[in-house]
DNA sequence: CGGTTTTGACCAGCGC
DNA sequence: GCGCTGGTCAAAACCG
């Protein structure tokens, strides 16, 4: 991941007005999803995918100081509090055991990919923990998580309906381990998938940024 | 066999 | 307060 973080890193490290310089191809993204929806759900449409893409882009530039540093990681995802008993008496799901824990914003990482694969082999190992359709989007959002212990970084992937050849790819968190898998191989993806970086006025593949 | 994916259910947040 | 939507869990299926 450090690998984008720097591939991208000219966004984030930005020390002044990090809040909205920061990933203006995102912006692009959220235009592009407006432009999906054709309308269904009028009166919701704007509103709702305004918010959406809002919160994304919130949450992605700046930490909000909303809940200002009310969580500690709580660091044990694996709470369990309840053991097979409760399983019993819930079959099948049981999502919500834990309570104690609260979210804590951690940051996050996105940007577009241009791809015929949706997952690219960034040097982590990822464990797929979930799937589920969203609105105006015809392909599913998957979800992933490090399956390094004690690394809670995740990621979702989703490919947008319209063009089935852009995928955008959102990290969360920091790898507390180092990559896995050598560097080369991601020149290598780098190959197969040209980067939208829209900030600036014109889109630039990244196919020329390093070659 | 161990790890990963699949898949339906549950839950929390938000909007109405 | 209800319903929708997104995010997560975990058992079962799958795959090397």
């Amino acid at each position: 991941m450090e690998n984008y973080h720097m591939l991208f890193g000219t966004t984030a490290a930005q020390p002044s007005s990090s809040t909205s310089n920061s990933y203006n191809f995102l912006a692009g993204s959220s235009s592009l999803l407006r432009d999906n929806d054709r309308g269904q759900q009028a009166g919701h449409s704007a509103s709702g995918l305004s918010s959406h893409g809002g919160s994304f882009l919130a949450e992605l530039s700046g930490n909000s100081s909303k809940d200002g540093g009310a969580s500690p990681p709580a660091a044990s995802r694996g709470e369990s509090s309840a053991g097979p008993v409760a399983e019993a008496d819930r079959p099948a799901g049981g999502a919500g055991k834990r309570k104690g824990e609260k979210k804590e914003r951690r940051p996050r990482y996105a940007f577009q990919t241009r791809s015929q694969v949706d997952i690219l082999d960034d040097g982590y190992r990822w464990r797929k923990y979930g799937q589920k359709a969203v609105k105006n989007n015809k392909f599913p959002r998957s979800y992933y998580r490090c399956t390094h212990q004690g690394c809670n970084v995740k990621k979702q992937v989703q490919r947008l309906s319209r063009d089935e050849g852009v995928v955008v790819t959102t990290y969360e968190g920091t790898h507390t381990h180092p990559i896995e898998k050598s560097n080369d191989n991601f020149e290598h993806i780098l190959t197969q998938m040209q980067i939208y970086s829209g900030m600036g006025s014109n889109f630039s593949s990244s196919h020329n940024m390093f070659h």
